[in-house]
DNA sequence: TAGTAGTTGGGAATGAGACGCATTAGCGAT
DNA sequence: ATCGCTAATGCGTCTCATTCCCAACTACTA
């Protein structure tokens, strides 16, 4: 997503372009995933020292609100966020911490299946399992 | 599950058991699901106010760990528990905040089509759906 | 280009949860 | 029933993620 399709996204919204909200959109989608507010803070320094860290969090919730990022839960004190993307969902390793996504077309699924969900308008669905992975495992017996 | 059973479970774990496991357990199960660390402090102190809040995070951790009850992830900033039933999983309303269960077969479905699960050993799956109850979604419009 | 909301920076506040340590209490062996 | 060992508790303190507050700043609109 370049400088000008963000802007574009921000604007349709009602939101001001600003260089720090650009620099976070930028430092999440080319971060390979995954990462945290303090490491989003960490690497948006680099290009603007000046940043603050109550801004990232605003910024963050920001753009989770809008709907520009997702915010997971992996099992951690604290959330991570990615880009928003075709819907992946996450395997945790409890014993090494590794992360692997995989992609599932949860949502539609459950919509059509779960007497539940059928009413409910649904903006976003979080699988998180939690395991071993094989190297772990291994390790454990 | 009494308390005679839960003793049991305590036991095979090689865990002791204190009154105060107890009482944590007996809240959960009896709770309607969806506790917080601070409303079972809340409770149990009826019971026992002498009981430390720190013992309560600790007997979560805990009971959690040797998979007595579960943890939930629901979207605000600390955890829920409830007791380990039948795999569910939830809905959450983002207006009202009502929490719906509903049952999906999740662990079984991934393991059988999701190359990547196939050789972890998952021990817990979560789907946390968010969006807006029919009540909600009426009121925004 | 000036006016004006929406945003930001920075520091203080909050709140969930973890930690250290002295005291207490399960529980297996006597 | 009691003893001794060690796990578990209580309590105060600490950490760390996140939010709040407000004066200063700046992106957009006219």
């Amino acid at each position: 997503m370049t400088t000008k399709s963000i802007r574009r996204e921000l604007n349709v919204q009602g939101l001001r372009t600003t260089n720090q909200r650009l620099l976070v959109m930028q430092i999440i989608q080319h971060g390979q995933g995954h990462l945290d507010a303090d490491e989003i803070y960490r690497r948006a320094r680099e290009k603007n020292p000046r940043l603050s860290l109550s801004t990232v969090y605003r910024t963050l919730q920001t753009l989770k609100k809008y709907g520009l990022i997702e915010e997971l839960h992996l099992d951690e004190g604290h959330h991570h966020y990615e880009k928003r993307t075709a819907q992946h969902h996450h395997l945790v390793c409890l014993g090494c911490g590794r992360v692997v996504e995989f992609r599932y077309p949860l949502a539609s699924l459950i919509k059509k299946n779960v007497r539940e969900a059928r009413d409910f308008d649904i903006t976003s669905s979080e699988i998180r399992m939690t395991g071993y992975c094989p190297k772990c495992r291994q390790e454990r017996e």
